[in-house]
Order: structure tokens, then sequence, then C-alpha cells
DNA sequence: TTTCGTGCAAATATTTTGCACAGAA
DNA sequence: TTCTGTGCAAAATATTTGCACGAAA
């Protein structure tokens, strides 16, 4: 699954090349692969599973390469770098601006979630201390409506959420 | 050592013997010291910074044991276990119950926010998109009063946040 | 041509684990 | 006594880096 099976959403998807370029990185054939796969899955992904899946269709894309270019690119604010528990860093393709994610716990899957509006709330609760400035940042997850369907348990329900 | 200046609020502290004997966990000297310091230190601190910081006083204690405690106390709901960017896993004596946090991005002062009214917002955002079972997270951020005071500068203010 | 990216393997950093012994219940 | 916790060092993971070479600008 090098990614054509994608091909009716990829066919309109953001372009790898064009991302790079508008953020000044040099243009290579190993980041068009990674970007490429981040853009094509929504999804987050560990540096050691995106190179896993890439490898058998890449045979000489290195591990390295593929930390390297997942920082660049996290550092350039093309992807979110993610410290889930449990995992190592995880990285996501992202649309620029401020919005939140909702993912599903069982399988992952993510929605972006726009208008966010708790800019309004986050001012009054930090006026409420004394803070100033407030940033807020948040995660919502949640057992999405396939999952269910397929009766999945969930196996963090008993998570210590903040 | 560093800590002792906190002597007043250390003093009607809670008993870290209390708290092991409460969640069922076994007392002995090195969960009392671990919790100890976490409990007298509010700010968020690795295994290894707390390990560094305790081995003077208490030589025969293994890094090992740290990490055990620190983990046992975070699965027992104890503390905190926060995955800061670029930092190893971070832990934070906390309240417990459902509440979330405002941190200052300058001092690192920490206010626990009780009364969380978002579970109703999570539930409809989450069912919005067929989620079930929503959990949220959030950490709020700001530059507290003091600060302010202080003109301090915030470091943060272009980070992107979700 | 100059500069930067890449693969490989070795180096680091971080956290976990096996084992024999000590200490709590 | 019995069972669990602990220290130590080694192991397992995760991520970064040095270096010579190849590719982009």
């Amino acid at each position: 699954m090098t990614g054509s099976g994608d091909s009716q959403a990829a066919a309109r998807a953001i372009d790898a090349t064009e991302v790079l370029v508008s953020r000044g990185l040099r243009v290579t054939a190993q980041r068009i692969t990674v970007l490429d796969a981040m853009i094509a899955e929504r999804d987050d992904t560990t540096a050691q599973a995106l190179h896993e899946r890439l490898r058998p269709a890449h045979p000489q894309l290195g591990m390295a390469t593929v930390y390297r270019t997942l920082n660049a690119l996290a550092d350039a604010g093309v992807l979110d770098r993610l410290h889930h528990e449990g995992t190592s860093t995880c990285y996501r393709y992202c649309a620029p601006g401020h919005h939140h994610h909702l993912t599903c716990r069982s399988c992952h899957a993510v929605v972006e979630l726009r208008d966010c509006d708790l800019a309004t709330w986050a001012q009054h609760v930090a006026a409420a201390h004394g803070f100033s400035a407030p940033q807020h940042a948040v995660e919502l997850s949640g057992i999405c409506a396939d999952c269910r369907a397929r009766g999945v348990e969930d196996a963090s329900a008993h998570a210590h959420t903040h």
C-alpha cells in the first residue's frame, strides 16, 4: 500500500513538494516519501512505525532519515509532535492555525475540530486566577462510531484525565 | 538541601505514609522518601532529576527504585504523568479526581482548577462526530500575576497550541 | 560546484528487568 | 514466615550522531 489506494484523496491532496518548497526545505525523494505518507495518513504515527511501513517500497530509506525528516517537518510546523502515554513520540500531519483534535482511543482516527470556542473560556479561567496571556491545549478522545459498531473495548476508561 | 525553604508548606503537608497505606501500597523508606519529595515539590520532575536530587541524602536509593516508585504512584493515581516536549516523562503530585491545571509559563507555578465544566462541552463535540465515551485533557497556561508584575517575557508566545 | 541530505553503524539516552537479598506485613 | 520491594548491573528501547558519499540548488 504505497499510497496508491488513496488515489481519490491523494489526487487533490496537498502536494508534498510544494509544502517543502514553501517552508524552505530542500526537496528530496525521501522527504517526499515521508511527507506524502504523513499527509495520506492523517492518523499519528511513530518514526519507527512509519519506517517499517515505508521500508518495503523504499528499501534504501534509512531510519535516521525518517527521524530527521519528521523532526525537520515538525520544526517547520508541518507536523505535530504528540507525546502520548506509553508510546514514543508520535507525529501527525496538521492543518495550520489554532484547532483541536478528537482522537479515537481504539483506531486512532483523528478528527480536526475547527472553530474552537474555548478561547473565551480560557481567558475567563486564567483571569480568575490572575493569569494573563492564556493558551490552551486540548485533546479530546473517545470511541468512534466504527469502532463502537465493532464492539471495541475501551482500554483507557480508567485514565486519570486532565 | 534545596527544599528546606518550604518548611511552612511542608509542615502541614499530606502524609506520605498515609497516602501509601490508603492506596494499598506497601510502606517502605524509599517510597516515603520519593513521595515526600514529590509532595514538597509541586513542580513536575523527571525520574532522573529526582534520583540525582535525592541521592546525596539517600546514597542507597537506586534509580530503578525511583522509576518503579514513580510508576507505582502514578498507576495508583497519586502522581500525574506528564509528557512534555523535549524532556522525558515528568511526574507531578496531584490531587485526586478530574481537574485541570493552569501553569505559569514563566515560573511554573501550578494552579489546580477544580469544578471542571468542560465535560458537557466534550460530550457535545464528540457526539457531533459520532464519538462516544469522550475524555478530555486540558492544559491551560499563562503568565501569573507575580511574573507579570516582574515584567517577565513570554517565551512561548509563538507555540502552536491545540 | 557548493551545500546539504542520506545510509549505515555506532553512540547516547532512557527506561525496564533478572536476580539475590533485605525488609514489611 | 511469606511475599514484595530494592540495589545493582545488564538488557531492551528509543533516538541521535559521525562520516563518507550522493543529490539538490
